[in-house]
DNA sequence: CGTATGACGTGCA
DNA sequence: GTGCACGCCATAC
């Protein structure tokens, strides 16, 4: 199991509605210092099961998404995370 | 093995 | 409050 895999099975277990910073992602991960490495994973992967619109930045920003921010922040609405 | 890349974080001007 | 520069780690080539 690498790191990577770590930081999916992670943001696959975020709740609906509930938002997780990349720090926080990476140090449940077992890395508090690779959030780094994380956005560079969700990145690299398209993993539909992997929920990455609910992983935000430790400022509150939204950060970036595969798909399109403004698609990230209407479903984080939608879910009420906002 | 070494280099380059990136959805970040923090500090300072 | 905003903008710029540096540091950090893991993955891919």
């Amino acid at each position: 199991m690498s790191f990577k895999e770590r930081v999916l099975a992670v943001v696959a277990r975020i709740p609906a509605g509930a938002t997780m910073t990349y720090k926080e992602v990476a140090a449940a991960a077992g890395n508090p210092r690779a959030y780094r490495a994380v956005g560079n994973i969700l990145n690299k992967n398209y993993n539909p099961d992997v929920p990455c619109h609910r992983v935000v930045r430790t400022d509150g920003a939204t950060g970036g998404y595969n798909r399109g921010r403004a698609r990230k922040i209407g479903i984080l609405k939608k879910e009420g995370a906002i």
